[in-house]
DNA sequence: TCAGCGGTTGACCGACCAGTCAATCGGGAA
DNA sequence: TTCCCGATTGACTGGTCGGTCAACCGCTGA
């Protein structure tokens, strides 16, 4: 009981510390800002951070994987689902789009701090980044064995285009280059798809009838 | 003579400067190096560093703003060239990834610590960035009103696509994530504006090309 | 020969800040 | 009531680093 009740005040001091960053670090960035901004931002003592945490930076590796972890999920997830690549796609840039939507400065920071930040903490979790990108791949790879994708690109290239143009809206979103309304928002999950899929070039001058993918696509 | 000599003395310590400072910032990142590292790189002493620049942050922000703005004035030179829009997109990422073959210590410099450290120096030259984007959005629009490209999506959307590929895959390329040797250089130009025009969608033989947005998409 | 003057030097200063730690609090168990 | 122990506090320390500045060097022109 003791241990319940004092291990469940331990978690909301550490959410609230967890949660402060986020704030704080979308706020200023992450060195810019001082560990004493988050611990005033929690409304905790300096040291209680120390308590929690070994370091700042520990403070952002949490942030980072906690929500990256669901990230990966959600792609091998996807990948598995029995539907068609396109549908596949659509269905990771809409998680991602959600999750800008649903908590813009987690989303920040997990961009700007980490993602974007290969140099400093992007080193770091490499080898959780590139996860992402090898379950994107993945998706291709598969569309390309079905024949849904061409194979004039590898699936790896393809991944790094597709995530690379979904990470620069996001971008564009946080810095106030692109409109971020609600309608943008939606309008953003399809268009990348559309855009990486079918690409920006007219295609006929009349052009393909719709149709389609009701149809068998192989056989 | 003497004003000469003096001069080019001058200019040569000051590019020293710059250069180390390139070198510097790609190796440890512009946080974590002193200014003493770089004046040691450039085999100078600290106190010169201060003599050409007002601040650390000034040598970044030339070391950007020298090569943006070649880039600007390539995007704006190809943008006038009378050729297909297919054309002016492969000329321009190939510049990109040329820059990056040339000189990946500048690039990597340039991207790390600028285009995508919007947070605190990409904060300074938001305009300079943006100015590329609108360039590059100026191509599709163009296009769009040709017939060449589709208008499914806003030109200023198709920039970000565009850019942000490209932008992807040099920083695939700087921190091992993608394999960068010439031959990858060469196809990696062709086939980031081939997925951009054309799409991951296999078209022609059984083709599913589902959706939409070939129809009527205003009046 | 010498004064003038940029270019050049590097020791030093002051600010800043991550991380430490000894002290205090508070609630449950004996 | 008292003891214990983890949670909590915040003043303090050690080290780092951007930026300053007074002195120095060496060329040039008189």
């Amino acid at each position: 009981m003791s241990a319940a009740a004092r291990h469940g005040a331990a978690v909301d001091k550490r959410r609230l510390i967890l949660d402060a960053g986020v704030r704080v670090f979308a706020r200023q960035g992450f060195y810019r800002c001082r560990v004493s901004d988050v611990a005033d931002e929690a409304g905790v003592a300096y040291g209680l951070v120390y308590h929690y945490f070994q370091s700042k930076d520990e403070i952002l590796d949490t942030v980072f994987l906690e929500r990256w972890d669901v990230m990966l999920g959600v792609i091998a997830e996807v990948d598995a689902r029995d539907v068609p690549a396109r549908e596949k796609l659509e269905a990771v840039a809409g998680f991602i789009v959600d999750s800008y939507r649903y908590d813009p400065e987690l989303m920040k920071v997990i961009i700007v701090e980490v993602t974007r930040a290969a140099n400093s903490f992007g080193r770091t979790h490499l080898g959780k980044i590139r996860e992402a990108y090898a379950g994107i791949a993945e998706i291709v790879r598969k569309a390309q064995a079905t024949g849904e994708h061409k194979r004039s690109v590898t699936p790896q290239f393809a991944a790094m285009a597709f995530y690379g143009a979904i990470e620069q809206l996001l971008t564009g979103w946080i810095f106030d280059i692109l409109p971020a309304g609600e309608e943008d928002f939606e309008r953003a999950k399809r268009q990348v798809v559309q855009t990486v899929c079918e690409g920006l070039e007219e295609t006929a001058p009349r052009a393909s009838a719709p149709s389609s993918d009701l149809l068998p696509r192989d056989a």
